[in-house]
DNA sequence: TTATCTGCAAACCCTTTGCATTTAA
DNA sequence: TTAAATGCAAAGGGTTTGCAGATAA
């Protein structure tokens, strides 16, 4: 069992909710996937090990471990959802006072959507990004 | 008539289409609106002055304005799609290809509102940002 | 005149929900 | 034992499409 297919299970465990075959089937195959994956196609690479699970289940799996901070979602372009792994080593951005030097990390998923979203515009596919935001902090702002 | 609408009905002629009432009078009410409008409420916006139009040509026609460079569409989050008019002289952003140096020139109001919006989170005003995004472009990833 | 438009209703597509049944704990 | 999970079918929600009648050029 994938490392992360455990970590699930505790998610699971600690939310008092039930490991079932279906979830760590899904889970299984989802961390074994590289890459983007949509619900369907997770579905019908589950559906060839495990006959006759249900796709509302894998919707269902992949809201859980989007939850656990395991998967993220991707809305490109216009079309359907998909889905990836989440590392959660991840990048910072850095917020920099432009008086007094002072900075501040921070992470915004968001931003890194639409990041996402313009590059795929542009027919990019993001490897890494750098943003820095300019300006006054509260302190040299009201002193 | 805004300058805008004037410039759709000359990209309309120019593509041997048709001149409507109801063309002139979506972008009319699209062009006199602030920031980010739904279809469905600029639908709403223009039934009030030209009752009876219908919401398919409203999306029919923000499609034209989109293809005419003058709306650009967004889909922020998993809800419905939104517009705004493409404005052609601001700040812009980069798209940087990590293989073969390409560089492509982008702007995004969208993350610039979120910028803002998460830097007043810590205490910030945003004077200025940076953001690049590097990755790999169509023809680096498909040769 | 005639190719394009319009508005309505129906279709679409992906995703979620309701529900009766099954299952993990 | 029993709260939770499953799978099916049906509903949802925003957007698009088919079509017959209307309209700009």
């Amino acid at each position: 069992m994938h490392r992360k297919t455990a970590e699930f299970s505790r998610f699971i465990a600690g939310k008092g909710l039930k490991s079932t075959r279906q979830r760590t089937a899904v889970a299984e195959v989802f961390f074994s996937t590289r890459g983007h994956i949509s619900a369907e196609d997770l579905y019908l690479k589950v559906s060839g090990l495990h006959p006759g699970i249900g796709l509302t289940t894998v919707y269902r799996t992949l809201r859980l471990l989007t939850e656990a901070g395991l998967a993220k979602e991707h809305r490109f372009g216009e079309s359907q959802g998909v889905f990836e792994k989440e590392d959660n080593a991840r990048h910072h951005d850095h917020l920099i006072c432009t008086r007094c030097g002072r900075i501040i990390e921070f992470k915004e998923p968001s931003i890194e959507k639409m990041q996402e979203a313009v590059a795929e515009k542009y027919g990019f596919v993001v490897e890494d990004h750098k943003l820095e935001l300019y300006g006054l902090c509260r302190s040299c702002r009201t002193a």
